[in-house]
DNA sequence: AGTTTGACCGACTCATCGGTTTGTGCTTTC
DNA sequence: GAAAGCACAAACCGATGAGTCGGTCAAACT
């Protein structure tokens, strides 16, 4: 039982310090040894906890980037108050931890299907299928916005999600650059002016 | 001179073929030899021709990047009609060709904006420089669109600027995926949806 | 007390990387 | 037609990558 326990803890702090690295310097281009290296653990820690690097990578998929990516980009919007709030203080709230240069778990996937996208299969199929987590949670909350009165019933549910994840993930992407907080504060003004065009056109003559 | 002209094949065939497997594989997963091995050259051809490999993707990028982004994204708004039509139409083009997985500069542009972040500074200087380029031609254009009409002019021209590179950049990592076109499609006309809410407001009450 | 086992060490293999060096055929030049 | 130089070939180098394997050692079991 103690054993165990160690057993998972050291394989736990290989996964967070391994998702680390492989955010900052990508998969490729991060060694087993520059994981080991953080930990003082040797090469014959890894591959006994492990089976490879794949392998590796894998479960920090299933045990870390999916529960975050439920926890920031999945939950905060799951609730019955108006979904377009919802969204704003989602996107908000993510971003704001990307203007700190921390680990944004939506970023750090969009990343992820950039470096291994027509490289490596069975890690894209994990990826894909968070993506499509996060996809079908936006469209369920629209729906439910449609449904609420918030959003106008002729919006397209599912382009409003294709949408705002494109637009979440490009401006990840552009935040790398000097700025952030400029670009974000002008992405999300803009989000706001987008989101304003789906309301209900009652009012409309 | 008809030396200088088999130079300068020899370093475009290079240069092409290197963008192309840079672009497929990744700059840190693309070796020297996978480039020459597609040519049929060796070692010394290509150490004859370019300093080291962050010099020839640095050639890379002054010779076919920039010049391609200027055609794909930023010549086709340059004209004096309706400045939202010709985004419209600058992006679909785009993205078709994306569609057929065929080389789409602003994301080769993003890609390698996200593989080289916070790992070379230098190239990331480079690549930070035509998103400069291309942010500033489409405020302009923005601008254009206020100052004729086509475009509200309580409109943030640098915030719609940063959104529509976000969304495109976005949509087009999204796109890897399986079924490209319906979300092209989707994405498009959520597109026009956030473009008639940038008209003028004359008819509002 | 003696044996087993789980967790880890670290030296090793073999492939591959970016880059160097030396050599060579082919033009061009005079 | 010989010297000079251009455009490349090919062998080679040190460094680094993922993965292997025999060994160690404290704790757990018997």
């Amino acid at each position: 039982m103690d054993k165990n326990l160690k057993r998972m803890a050291t394989m736990q702090r290989m996964q967070v310090t391994g998702l680390e690295l492989f955010y900052k310097n990508g998969y490729y281009n991060t060694s087993v040894d520059d994981i080991l290296k953080e930990l003082s653990l040797s090469k014959g820690a890894f591959y006994y906890h492990f089976e490879s690097k794949e392998d590796f990578f894998v479960q920090i998929i299933e045990n870390l980037l999916v529960r975050k990516m439920y926890s920031m980009l999945i939950e905060p919007i799951e609730g019955h108050e108006n979904t377009l709030d919802q969204i704003t203080h989602c996107f908000e709230d993510a971003l704001e931890t990307a203007v700190h240069n921390e680990l944004d778990f939506g970023f750090v996937l969009s990343n992820f299907v950039n470096e291994f996208n027509g490289r490596n299969e069975k890690i894209m199929k994990h990826l894909n299928d968070i993506l499509r987590i996060w996809e079908v949670n936006l469209v369920t909350a629209i729906q439910r916005g449609k449904f609420n009165g918030h959003i106008d019933r002729h919006v397209d549910s599912e382009g409003v999600a294709v949408y705002l994840m494109s637009a979440y993930i490009g401006v990840r992407t552009l935040m790398v650059e000097i700025t952030p907080s400029a670009r974000k504060y002008r992405f999300m003004s803009q989000l706001r002016q987008y989101f304003k065009s789906l309301e209900p056109k009652t009012a409309t003559v």
